[in-house]
DNA sequence: AACTGTTTGATAATACTTTCACAAAATTTG
DNA sequence: CAAATTTTGTGAAAGTATTATCAAACAGTT
């Protein structure tokens, strides 16, 4: 126990598959599963289960397999060690509603504190309760409120004017909707993207192609 | 010119973002371009690039570099080779909106056919100017009128009932959105899963260990 | 028409991820 | 209480993906 290996970006994208998984059979009465159990749900391989396990000091015990209660609360800890992240939504169009009504509805660790947007038309008005703001309020609302994360729901061309600024936000990372590429290595900023026209594309090529690899996404 | 070998699955994950910045290229005026100016935009390396593009059989020119418009026709090829996908949208409600309404404005190769859900409340409204069906109808409709493609928004406990007849229809592939995986070795059945959840969580971890990879996405 | 500089395609080297294999630890059984 | 069984943790091997290297190909120049 305590093998302070560092987690790699393959490992952190399956630990919320695991904690969806765990959830379902804590909430399903089970109390304990095996590496070969979990790996047989997940569609991966016993080894893996255990070498990813692992990255983060390895909470199962020999013989007898992992707690799922233990594994439960340990993972949520990975993801959300400091309580819940402040992220405010830029752009309250249809996809930023979209968004935004995800994070306030089916996201545990993530709280919804401001909206932004561009549009004259719409600002001042409310969205989930809160007034939507203008874009040049962002920088100093960010300093002010801690803000944690931005979640970028805004066309590319919006995107692209405010990167510039992010920084000065503050914020530790970019969960990003839109066409817009934010400079990939500002180190200390982390971005996620969710491309969903690429997304799209690639599932047609993919399609298209059905000899393709067999590879498990 | 003609190296056959297969594309893997993070090259393909590549191919679209190719597209999208050789695009803007194209509409820019520029014509030619060499791997390391393609690199630099990418993010990537110059070798990456010519990498990939080998795998396609290499569209350039030794000392001269890579035609912008041949690039695009050539990728566009690749990711829509037999024309335009027939996809069908799962679930009417605010994700599925959301998504039905991108594909049909912001998606070339996507056209949408059909939509289905299982509220009774909605079922024959007029979404996107088609009349909402019933899930009932999802297996002969597919049949009929030759779907590529089922989007799924739908609840798990929805898209978890409706796995089973999946094979069915004789899609290629879904789009999913829900928090149901669909078995994920169905061979000839290809899944691109976009969990908007696992995907959070995975950023509110970086963001929370800042000392994590500095590997781009 | 030869020379120079550039840039690809292909192969080799490096780095990263996954899988394998087995010793150590715990439980169960005779 | 020892032997058999289970199952983790870990280090090594195998498999993938990325990056570096370099010869061959082309354009431009004198």
């Amino acid at each position: 126990m305590s093998n302070t290996m560092k987690a790699s970006l393959p490992v952190i994208r399956r630990l919320p598959r695991y904690y969806r998984y765990i959830t379902e059979l804590k909430n399903n009465g089970t109390t304990r599963i095996s590496s070969s159990q979990l790996a047989h749900i997940m569609g991966s391989t016993p080894s893996q289960v255990r070498q990813d396990f692992n990255c983060f000091g390895g909470f199962g015990q020999q013989g007898v397999g992992y707690s799922v209660e233990l594994l439960h609360s340990e993972i949520e800890k990975l993801l959300f060690p400091e309580g819940r992240l402040r992220a405010v939504l830029l752009g309250a169009g249809n996809l930023g509603i979209t968004i935004g009504n995800f994070v306030l509805k089916e996201s545990t660790g993530v709280e919804l504190v401001a909206v932004f947007d561009s549009d004259n038309a719409i600002i001042g008005n409310k969205l989930f309760g809160m007034e939507i703001m203008a874009f040049d309020e962002l920088v100093s609302f960010c300093q002010n409120e801690h803000v944690d994360i931005i979640i970028a729901c805004t066309t590319k061309e919006a995107a692209e004017s405010l990167a510039p600024h992010i920084v000065e936000t503050g914020v530790k990372g970019i969960w990003n909707y839109s066409h817009f590429d934010f400079s990939i290595n500002d180190e200390s900023l982390i971005v996620e993207n969710v491309h969903l026209r690429d997304s799209l594309m690639a599932l047609s090529y993919r399609v298209s192609h059905k000899e393709c690899p067999h590879m498990q996404e």
